[in-house]
DNA sequence: TTTTTGCTGTTTGCAGACAATCGGGTTGTC
DNA sequence: GACAACCCGATTGTCTGCAAACAGCAAAAA
C-alpha cells in the first residue's frame, strides 16, 4: 500500500525541473549549437509550457554554465574556448584525483563492488560500440566515483564540468584507439581503488584526464568548435 | 555634485542581479538565518520588485547552495551540517592550494605586487579591529589570489564555497588569537608566491585551511549553528 | 560616405489570475 | 480524551497580458 504513492511522488517534479532537463538534453546533444540564440517565446512553443517555466530553468542553466546571457539580448549556449577548456581539464583532473584518492581510502566495500560492476557493464558497452550504451556505462562509472568521495561538493562541481565538457562537442573517445585505452585506464583505476590504494589511485585518475585533455586539445586546436552562425 | 543622474541612468545591473545581490549580502550578513524561510511575497514587498525578479534570483542563489527549496513550501536559508562543513573545508583546501601553487607558477608580476598589497592591506585591517574591514581585506586577498590563478572554473568554484562557510555564521577568525595567525599565515603564502615557489605555496594554503577548518569544526561540535525556529 | 533617426524584434519586469498543494486546525466519531 | 477524516487558509507553481527598455539594423538625412 505505502509503495504505490512512489510513482505519486515521481510525477511531483516541477515543470522548471523538467524544462531544465529537456534543455540540458538539447544542448548536451547538440540540437542547440553553442552560440546559438535561445529566444524564450520559441522555447515556450517548442516545449509547450508558459513563460515562467523557461525563464527560471535557464537561469538554472546560466548559474551552471551551461548558457550565457547578455542584457536585453538574451541567453547563448556557452561557447568554451581552447583556453578555457584547458583550464576545465585542468581542475577536472584535480577533482577526479581527489575522489579517486578519496574513495579508495574511505569507500565502502558494497561501493567498490558496484563500481567494479560499472566497470565491466563499461567494457561491455565499448565492445558493443553503441555510442549512447558507452556514454551511458561512462556516466554510471563517474557517479559511482563521486558518490563513493563521500563528498557532495566535489559530486557537485565534477557533475557541472561534466556538463560542460560536452560543448566541446567532442569526447576524446570518439579518436581512434582511444576508446581502448580508456577502458584500459578505467580498470586500472577501479583496481586501484579496490587495492585501497588512494595515492595509485590519484595519480591514474590523474593520468586518466590528462591524456583526455590532450586529445581533446589537439583535436580542438585542428577542428575548432562549430557554433551556430 | 551631478552625480546624481549617475545612479538613474546606470541600470545595466539588471534587476535580477541586484536583488541577488541583496539576498545574498542579507543572508551572508546574518540578516537571514539558516533555516529560516524565505516567503516570496515578504521578499517581493522588502525589497520593492515583483515575484518575476525575486523568484528568478531565488533559483541562482538555489544553484550556488545558499538556499534549498522545497517544493510547495518555498525556499529556505540552507542549513550546513557538521559533516557537510567537513566536506566543504576539504574540497577548499584542495581547490586553494591549486590555485596557490598555480599562482605561484603562472601568475605575473605585476598579480604578485597587487597580491603583496592585499596582504599589507590585511595586516593593517587587523590591527584596526574592524570586524568590515578585515572581513572586505580578506575577500580582496582570496579574488587576488584567484586571480592570480589563472582558472575561470576554480575562481569559480572557489567563490560559492566561501559564499557557503558564510553560513556557519562563524569565522574562523572569531576565535581569540587565531587573527593574528591568520595573518601570519598569509604573509607566509604570498611570500612563497612571490618567491615563484609553487609546491611551498600549494602547502601553506592547504595547511592554512586545515587550519582553519579545525577550528571552525570544533567550534562548531560545541556550539551548533543557530537556526531560525 | 558618414551620421542621425526611427523601426522592429526581443528581453525585462510587473501585475493579476488560477490551480495544485501543504500544514494546521476543526469537526465528527468512537 | 484520542484519533481519523476533512476542510480551509496560506503559499507556491504556472500562465497570460501588458508596458517599458534596449540592441541591432535599415532607411533617411547631411
Amino acid at each position: 500500500m505505502g509503495t504505490i504513492d512512489l510513482q505519486i511522488t515521481r510525477q511531483n517534479a516541477s515543470l522548471r525541473i523538467l524544462v531544465e532537463d529537456k534543455l540540458r538534453q538539447a544542448i548536451s546533444s547538440g540540437r542547440f549549437k553553442p552560440g546559438q540564440r535561445l529566444v524564450e517565446r520559441e522555447l515556450c512553443e517548442l516545449i509547450g509550457v508558459g513563460r515562467t517555466s523557461v525563464r527560471e530553468a535557464l537561469r538554472q542553466l546560466e548559474a551552471e554554465g551551461l548558457i550565457t546571457s547578455y542584457p536585453h539580448r538574451g541567453p547563448v549556449v556557452s561557447t568554451i574556448s581552447y583556453e578555457e577548456a584547458r583550464q576545465l581539464y585542468s581542475v577536472r583532473a584535480l577533482l577526479e584525483s581527489f575522489a579517486g584518492q578519496e574513495f579508495a581510502e574511505n569507500g565502502s566495500n558494497e561501493e567498490i563492488v558496484a563500481l567494479l560492476e560499472t566497470v565491466e557493464a563499461f567494457e561491455a558497452a565499448a565492445k558493443s560500440g553503441s555510442g549512447t550504451r558507452i556514454i551511458e556505462a561512462k556516466t554510471a562509472f563517474y557517479d559511482c566515483l563521486m558518490t563513493g568521495s563521500k563528498n557532495v561538493f566535489v559530486k557537485q562541481m565534477l557533475t557541472s564540468l561534466h556538463n560542460r565538457v560536452t560543448l566541446l562537442r567532442m569526447t576524446s573517445m570518439t579518436q581512434p584507439g582511444r576508446l581502448q585505452n580508456s577502458v584500459f585506464e578505467i580498470r586500472e583505476i577501479a583496481a586501484a581503488i579496490a587495492l585501497r590504494d588512494g595515492d595509485r589511485a590519484a595519480a591514474l585518475c590523474k593520468r586518466h584526464i590528462e591524456i583526455a585533455a590532450k586529445v581533446a586539445l589537439d583535436y580542438l586546436s585542428k577542428n575548432p568548435v562549430e557554433t551556430s552562425e
